[in-house]
RNA sequence: UGCGGUGUGGCCGAAUGGGUAAAGGCAUUUGGCUCUGAACCAAAAGAAUGCAGGUUCGAAUCCUGCCACUGUAGCCA
């Protein structure tokens, strides 16, 4: 497997099997297709892709990747008024970010459609298919209800002549939409509803994304989806659960035609992730309505989302591989996320420091005008991450919450007499505070230990805390956006009572932090490179950023077992 | 209320034609370590497997009957 970003890092899982990597051990070892593994990821250009589509993709690519076998691409575009470039476009894109290639097997189900057609014309021929003249409300009536069979189309017996001349008229034009469709002659008592002469192709006046204007009917899912993965031998057809009742009619379809190619559908459950929705509908609204800024707005669960907001793709794919595969709906927290989120980036990141909210420090007795360049090691966990100079001088800022002037017990940081590290610098001792009339803190003087420098002491003397601290005057302006969950409650779609899934949009969702000072080292930060920012989270440069404005995106945030106890104790 | 599917700790999920204390991960709690209250290490707590019967020396696995949840009545996919 390709990883497009040479410096990923890819975090140690064992793969566990899940009952489709069975079944697909199983036909191996029956020889059931000579050994071939051909699996197929097919997405319908539509929309964007979510973290949903990458369970899928994961598995469908992952499959073949274990078993030597291969996974296709392929675009599912049978129907023109809703299809465009724009979507094939990011779905490659996402698909291929999130490390998967489909080398050569990139299709469209459009390029099947005059073998589809064919396949039609034979149905036709064989009684299997007629064209039917019943309105859209008729068809309705006569299919019956859950517990009602339905009735016979008047146009079910038509003679083979009269069909094929319906249906190539059908073709060239000559009816307007809903005129007719053609449908396969099955069974209009069936208990499933799918098998009561379901429509296979419908006249659809539109243009099409790759065939134009060459074609005014169009084949239904069913039908297209079948044949096309049985025109590229697809051994293993995975889908979600809702169409484990069209598996009787993606099997009638492939018998009655005879196809010498018949893959197997098996089903699994989608993703659900607590406070976030994964349906195209709501992510369509939340864009379209402007609660979110767009499709790769860094609180969105799509793949372009994720991306902004710094996911790096190998925690994605750890995430696909933990939650496992399975037949019963589930929602899975999004806790186990942002945890391989972590876990990856932990080894990836690179540490600097940044105060986001700053409070300025004054070190007395540290000599005015001087400066000096400390070495920081870039990432603890990776010596081969090097190290980088950081500049220090008498004034500093630290953050705010690191600072208490009354402080609570176990508290560690700094507060008046007390002594606390500055990460990479010196040990410091807190002597005065100034305030305004108001009595806000303006600044901190302390006093440094010189012997301390690097934040070590010869006399072994116990400092329990350390703070991330940056230059005053050599700190870099910057915008820091904070991220929340986008939905206060763990499952949104619970929409009991008419409420809508709306009325959960967490309103901290997004928090502008706008007076935040980074270290110098970060001027040149590229787009979307990893770092930890000492103390607070993993972080990246958002593609608003601009040179005199930095802008970063809080990706996640540490783990902070202090903020715990201290809400204990409230 | 047809047909289909699913019920295993708070959340996911193993246990693949019955066999010792029902894996593992996340979450939680505790202790250790530490120049990040992070990471890391160690440990604890937490389920008698939807319910009720039955078969068996022995059942999450087999049988019977219930219950709950879910999908399905597009010329969407």
């Amino acid at each position: 497997m390709e990883t497009p970003n040479k410096s990923e890092k890819e975090t140690e899982t064992t793969s566990a099997s899940d009952f489709i990597r069975e079944i697909v051990a199983q036909d191996l070892v029956s020889n059931k297709h000579k050994g071939r593994v051909a699996t197929r990821f097919p997405p319908e250009p539509n929309g964007y892709l979510h973290i949903g589509h990458a369970k899928s993709i994961c598995l469908n690519f992952g499959i073949a990747n274990e078993n030597s076998g291969v996974c296709h691409l392929r675009f599912d575009d049978t129907n023109p008024s809703k299809e465009e470039t724009e979507y094939v476009e990011s779905i490659m894109t996402d698909v291929k970010w999130l490390g998967f290639n489909w080398n050569e097997h990139l299709y469209y189900a459009s390029d099947y459609f005059q073998k589809l057609y064919q396949y039609a014309v034979q149905m036709i021929k064989e009684s299997k298919a007629y064209v039917c003249g019943l309105s859209p409300q008729e068809t309705r009536e006569y299919r019956g209800t859950l517990t009602e069979p339905g009735k016979n189309s008047p146009y079910r017996d038509r003679s083979v002549e009269e069909n094929l001349d319906l249906f190539e008229r059908m073709k060239a034009g000559e009816f307007e939409e809903g005129k007719y469709v053609l449908r396969a002659k099955i069974d209009m008592t069936s208990p499933n509803l799918n098998m009561r002469d379901p429509v296979i192709y419908r006249i659809l006046k539109a243009s099409h994304h790759r065939t134009g204007d060459k074609w005014c009917i169009y084949p239904m899912y069913d039908y297209a989806h079948c044949l096309s993965d049985s025109i590229e031998r697809i051994t293993h057809s995975i889908c979600t659960l809702e169409f484990e009742d069209h598996r009787p009619l993606y099997d009638w379809i492939l018998d009655e035609l005879r196809v010498d190619a018949h893959p197997q559908q098996i089903e699994f459950a989608r993703l659900n992730i607590s406070n976030t929705v994964l349906s195209k509908r709501k992510l369509l609204e939340l864009v379209k309505q402007n609660y979110v800024s767009g499709w790769d707005d860094p609180r969105m669960p799509t793949i372009s989302g994720l991306r902004r907001r710094g996911y790096t793709p190998a925690a994605i794919r750890t995430f696909c591989e933990r939650i496992g595969v399975a037949k019963r709906e589930s929602m899975v927290e999004i806790a186990l996320l942002e945890h391989g989120l972590r876990e990856n980036l932990n080894l990836c990141a690179e540490r600097v420091m940044a105060v986001l909210n700053p409070l300025k420090v004054v070190i007395d007795n540290y000599p005015e005008g001087t400066e000096e360049e400390l070495e920081a090691v870039n990432n603890p966990g990776d010596t081969n991450a090097g190290t980088r100079k950081v500049p220090f001088s008498r004034e500093i800022y630290i953050e705010q919450s690191d600072f208490l002037e009354t402080p609570p017990k176990g508290f560690f940081r700094l507060s008046p007499g007390k002594e606390v590290r500055l990460k990479h610098a010196y040990y410091i001792t807190c002597v005065s505070v100034v305030k305004n009339e108001s009595g806000e803190i303006l600044e901190v003087h302390c006093t440094y230990d010189p012997e301390t420098r690097g934040g070590w002491s010869k006399d072994e003397r116990m400092v329990k805390g350390t703070l991330h601290w940056v230059s005053t005057k050599h700190a870099l302006d910057a915008e820091v956006r904070l991220y929340e969950h986008l939905f206060t409650k763990a499952n949104p779609n619970d929409e009991k009572d008419g409420v809508d899934y709306k009325t959960y949009l967490n309103p901290n969702s997004l928090q502008v932090l706008n007076s935040c000072k980074v270290e110098p080292s970060l001027a040149n930060a590229p787009l979307g490179k990893p770092y930890q920012f000492l103390r607070q989270g993993y972080f990246c440069l958002d593609l608003d950023s601009q040179t005199e404005k930095l802008v970063f995106n809080r990706t996640v945030g540490l783990k902070d077992s202090w903020a715990k106890t201290e809400k204990k104790g409230k």
